[in-house]
DNA sequence: CAAATCGAAA
DNA sequence: GAGAATTCGATTTG
């Protein structure tokens, strides 16, 4: 029961405060995370959040009423807020009022009370999405189940959460067409592979639950942590045909190669379905990119059939958030495939996190980078802010510029390349990227720094070649643009100066922080410059952009450069 | 026929 | 609220 020495205060408004450095912290952090959405992780305590969602997410994984109030109570200083205790019954109660069940290959929608099924069909958003059995009609105002259209099935969850009546889906998965599988162990290279305890962990952790509930969900890992590793693990468990949804055609690539070093898939099982290649194969990796294309003359969706070409038993979503609006209404559709959604950060600057919990699935587990850190996996990483002033005469140009020209004014300060060289100075012996937003501050700095430039018009040969340079260590500066967010084939750094971000993107900052996480030999410590200038617009979008990070428990420090003049 | 180039989309 | 990168299909080129 509550006591003083306990890890967690409860607040009436169904935040959850955890403080980390208590000996109960890890006890209690495994039992907040089966409930409660961790909404920030600085250094000393974290934040969870009860949710409705959070609430009907644990709901669907078989956890109790009681068991969300005795885990508070059992770790909390204080005794529980009743308004907390009465609100958990009110919401977590809503959820199985209506279940999906399958019945002779039909769907229906069945509720115990009559009333709750009248009035989820007379709603009107709810109408086209039922079947068009006869039965649904207003006569039938007494029965306590109504067919339902099954390609409506996730469109009418996600409504029906909205209308509060969160469903119980009963109507379990397919299991697609088996395919044999397992990890390599002739592998070329002499260490045998093996996956990591929370890789392991998280493999555990989608497919425990029973084969109707423990389907689909989202996992959240930190750059670095082997989210491909991750997805092949859990091919593992299912043993099945297999789509794999990526970003990009590098991506693609990456997990070819993967599948092919890591597991005992023969090349010809496993196919690139993208737009230089169309192949369709038992495992099958395509980009997002080519799905959402609509043909010119019909203005139809022309790869769609993708998704029915095979009978699917998974469906890997890799970076799910940045999946797009149509393949969401796409996936809408396939709530009867297991489906696993990669990710390093849900945050998505469009708000649309709900969405992807209710088409992907539930957050089944969130690795927080400084766990990682602590264990080794990635580097310490040590975050600064420089603030720059503007000359007079800029000073004066920001100044009288119009609202949207201030932005690029200030990102584009030339007082910032004396920086620039300062911290290379500094980092001599170091590998150094030099990351930036627009292409003619980049080609300056570049040529003040007589370092090679990397934009999206780089060949990919010569990329390849300066890559090449980088990583032996023959080159030690580079100058890149936006690619960098990108291009997964980047080598690897420890030091990162961004002169100019987009506006204010925590995705952003998270990947290109990312980039200088991965450890290297010897000392693993990074180290990332933001240069902002000072007083301006700019410094108040750094701001945001930093704010992911803060929340993953990175501190900035702040430095300010004076005037000069 | 494959590689290189171009414009459109989101 | 704007600029940069990416990708796809079509067209041209060797």
């Amino acid at each position: 029961m509550s006591s003083a020495t306990n890890p967690v205060i409860i607040q009436s408004d169904r935040s959850v405060l955890l403080e980390v450095h208590n000996p109960l912290y890890e006890e209690a952090r495994d039992t907040l995370a089966i409930f409660a959405e961790l909404e920030k992780s600085p250094e000393y305590i974290h934040t969870y959040r009860i949710t409705p969602l959070s609430l009907w997410n644990a709901a669907s994984s078989g956890v109790s009423v009681a068991d969300v109030l005795n885990g508070l109570e059992r770790y909390s200083k204080f005794p529980l807020p009743d308004s907390v205790r009465t609100e958990i019954q009110q919401l977590m109660g809503r959820y199985g009022l209506v279940k999906l069940v399958r019945e002779d290959n039909k769907l229906f929608l069945t509720a115990e009370d009559p009333l709750i099924i009248l009035e989820i069909v007379r709603h009107k958003e709810v109408k086209p999405l039922l079947g068009d059995d006869d039965r649904n009609d207003d006569s039938q105002s007494s029965s306590t189940r109504a067919e339902i259209n099954p390609e409506a099935r996730g469109q009418l969850k996600q409504l029906l959460m909205k209308l509060f009546y969160p469903v119980e889906d009963l109507a379990g998965y397919m299991a697609g067409t088996p395919l044999p599988m397992a990890w390599r162990t002739d592998n070329s290279e002499s260490e045998p592979f093996a996956l990591r305890s929370y890789q392991q962990e998280a493999v555990a952790t989608f497919h425990q639950q029973g084969s109707v509930h423990g389907g689909s969900g989202v996992l959240v890992l930190p750059c670095g942590a082997g989210k491909t590793v991750i997805g092949m693990g859990v091919m593992m468990e299912l043993q099945c045909e297999t789509l794999i949804l990526t970003t990009n055609t590098s991506a693609v690539k990456q997990w070819l190669r993967e599948l092919t070093d890591k597991t005992t898939l023969d090349i010809s099982q496993i196919g690139e379905y993208t737009g230089g290649k169309k192949e369709i194969c038992p495992v099958t990796v395509a980009t997002y990119q080519i799905l959402t294309h609509r043909s010119r003359v019909d203005g139809n969706f022309s790869h769609f059939h993708v998704f029915n070409e095979k009978n699917w038993g998974l469906i890997i979503y890799d970076e799910v958030h940045l999946l797009p609006a149509p393949v969401f209404r796409a996936t809408a559709d396939l709530q009867a495939k297991r489906r696993l959604g990669l990710t390093a950060t849900l945050v998505r600057e469009d708000g649309k996190e709900d969405e992807v919990f209710t088409l992907i699935g539930p957050k089944k587990m969130d690795v927080p980078w400084k766990i990682l850190e602590s264990q080794g996996w990635i580097a310490t990483a040590e975050c600064m802010e420089w603030r720059i002033p503007m000359s007079k005469a800029r000073r004066m140009d920001y100044a009288l510029a119009e609202e949207k020209e201030k932005f690029r004014l200030a990102a584009e300060n030339p007082l910032k390349s004396d920086k620039v060289s300062e911290l290379i100075e500094r980092h001599r012996d170091d590998l150094v990227l030099v990351i930036g937003q627009y292409v003619r501050q980049l080609e300056m700095l570049a040529c003040e720094l007589d370092a090679p430039l990397i934009t999206g018009k780089t060949p990919q040969r010569e990329r390849d070649r300066l890559y090449e340079e980088f990583r032996s260590g023959r080159l030690r500066r580079l100058v890149v643009s936006k690619v960098a967010n990108f291009a997964i084939d980047l080598p690897d750094a420890n030091v990162a100066i961004q002169v100019s971000g987009t506006f204010g993107s925590r995705q952003e900052e998270a990947q290109r922080l990312g980039r200088i996480l991965r450890p290297k030999q010897g000392e693993s410590k990074a180290y990332f410059y933001s240069l902002v200038t000072k007083d301006t617009k700019e410094q108040e979008f750094a701001m945001h952009r930093q704010l992911f990070l803060t929340e993953q428990g990175y501190a900035y420090k702040i430095m300010i450069e004076e005037n000069l003049e």
